[in-house]
RNA sequence: GUGAGUGUAGCUCAACGGUUAGAGCACCGGACUGUGGAUCCGGUGGUUGGGGGUUCGAGUCCCCUCACUCACCCCA
């Protein structure tokens, strides 16, 4: 049916069955980083217009293109969040969270919304899982957050993916840099695309990004910044660097890897993976240790990394949780009380029981339960009240019991969790207590 | 914002410019009165994305438009 009501371009629905995988990703996500120490943390999704401005960058493409801004009905400018850290920082601040003990460590999942021309694995409403520490500024803490990333992405049975980082240097180091590779690409620029000649202006880090053969070929030959960093950097870059050879996590350094977002000091890092399509990055975050203060907080260092879930399942082995419910199928009222009843227990148990109000057939019943994907089925008549006992039919094999009344719970309890098959179970011997 | 490709049933796809646009899957019903999945038979379901044009005749060719997809750009 065409309505012409449809879900927004780069928008789209999560129905149930993909839903299970989002549930499994998220639950596998909150039990590593809660592992780890992190706690959830839940802002708004939107936030003053300035927020972003100030902190993700004013002459990013994510501010001057990409914002979903809107003014409200107090004349305030409004944004959808397009990224998750500046909310996190601006928490902090709010509530003084950094007078507890550091490092704080917090995670955060849910929706972000920029305003991109869709394509594969980029969404104008996408999903990230956030994660960010504050008070560490230790090169150990880096490799650590990566080491957590690379176990992560493991339980998500992600296996092809490679872990790039770089270090884009700090206040120190980077002026003078940038200052040299200007100056040095300058005598070159005849030769660069329109493009490149265009981001020689703008923001030079951003010619190694070019994918045309000929820039290429040249920013090969000019100076990287890893080449360039002033010795705190330097130091830390190192460590870094022995940290990850510590966890034997494998990586490659790639001066080319620029963070689009204005506030990354020293290490920044990418988990890209070749079965994504030209969106390839999985992961990607680093160092942002003077965001705190530019925020007007304290001079707090953070680090912290966003993961994209669309990205994520659409190459993760992962399956849902395999579904676990119970159909009752009844015939005559009388059963159809006694099975509102049980059902009524059931629910109240935390086990799926699903009953229907319409007469049908016990076929029909059945039929139905089979298209449901039900696990079992019971089947209750007039006959079985009679004799006090219920029909358990186990879907999947066939196999049918009769199951007293008052063992019904029990059975169907050891056959959720698992345990054993219908077949397998015994309630005539069972111990008394 | 730029470029390319694709739009036919709920899904996957057929149909040389020529009858009333078909098939498989799915859905509904029957064969089958308290036992599902298989098989067989039947049925529902389409403004061929929308609009205009060419033609005796358009799902098919042309133009416009919309949507989707991929890529650029940028990024998770």
């Amino acid at each position: 049916m065409k309505t012409g009501l449809t879900a927004l371009k780069g928008t789209k629905d999560i129905l149930p069955a993909e839903a299970r995988l989002w549930q499994k990703a998220e639950a596998l996500c909150r039990e590593i980083f809660e592992a780890y120490g992190y706690r959830e943390i839940r802002t708004p999704i939107i936030e003053p217009t300035e927020l972003f401005i100030k902190g993700t960058g004013e002459t990013t493409d994510i501010v001057t293109k990409e914002m979903y801004t809107f003014t409200d009905k107090g004349g305030r400018s409004i944004t959808l969040r397009p990224e998750y850290t500046p909310s996190v920082v601006r928490a902090i601040i709010e509530h003084r969270l950094y007078l507890q003990p550091s490092p704080l460590r917090f995670y955060y999942f849910g929706p972000m919304f920029r305003h991109d021309r869709p394509q594969r694995g980029r969404y104008r409403q996408f999903h990230q899982v956030d994660v960010e520490v504050f008070g560490e500024s230790d090169p150990a803490l880096d490799a650590e957050i990566l080491e957590m990333a690379d176990y992560l992405l493991d339980r998500l049975e992600i296996k092809n993916r490679e872990l790039l980082i770089n270090s884009v240097g700090c206040p120190v180091c980077r002026p003078s840099y940038l200052a040299f590779l200007r100056q040095e690409a300058e005598k070159l620029k005849s030769q660069l695309c329109q493009d490149c000649q265009r981001r020689l202006e703008l923001n030079p880090l951003r010619l190694f990004d070019c994918k045309e053969p000929t820039c290429q070929g040249i920013t090969q030959s000019l100076p990287k910044i890893t080449d360039h960093l002033c010795p705190d950097c330097q130091r830390h870059f190192d460590g870094l660097r022995r940290w990850l050879d510590f966890y034997r996590l494998s990586y490659r350094v790639e001066p080319r890897l620029v963070r689009g977002l204005d506030y990354y000091t020293r290490t920044t890092f990418e988990i890209i993976s070749p079965d994504l399509g030209a969106q390839n990055a999985l992961l990607g975050g680093g160092r942002y240790d003077h965001l705190m203060k530019l925020y007007g907080g304290p001079d707090i260092c953070g680090i912290g990394f966003a993961m994209g879930l669309e990205r994520v399942l659409s190459v993760a082995k992962i399956s849902g949780d395999e579904e676990k419910t119970i159909y009752f199928a009844y015939l005559g009222e009388r059963a159809k009380e006694y099975c509102l009843q049980l059902c009524r227990e059931l629910r109240r148990l935390g086990l799926s029981s699903i009953i229907e109000y319409k007469e049908r057939s016990l076929k029909e019943q059945l039929g139905r339960a089979n298209k449901l994907g039900i696990s079992w089925t019971i089947i209750l008549g007039e006959e079985e009240l009679t004799q006090g006992v219920v029909q358990l039919k186990e879907m999947a094999s066939g196999e049918q019991k009769a199951v007293p009344l008052d063992q019904i719970i029990r059975v169907l309890k050891i056959l959720e969790r698992g345990q054993k098959k219908l077949a397998d179970i015994d309630w005539q011997n069972r111990v008394n207590r």
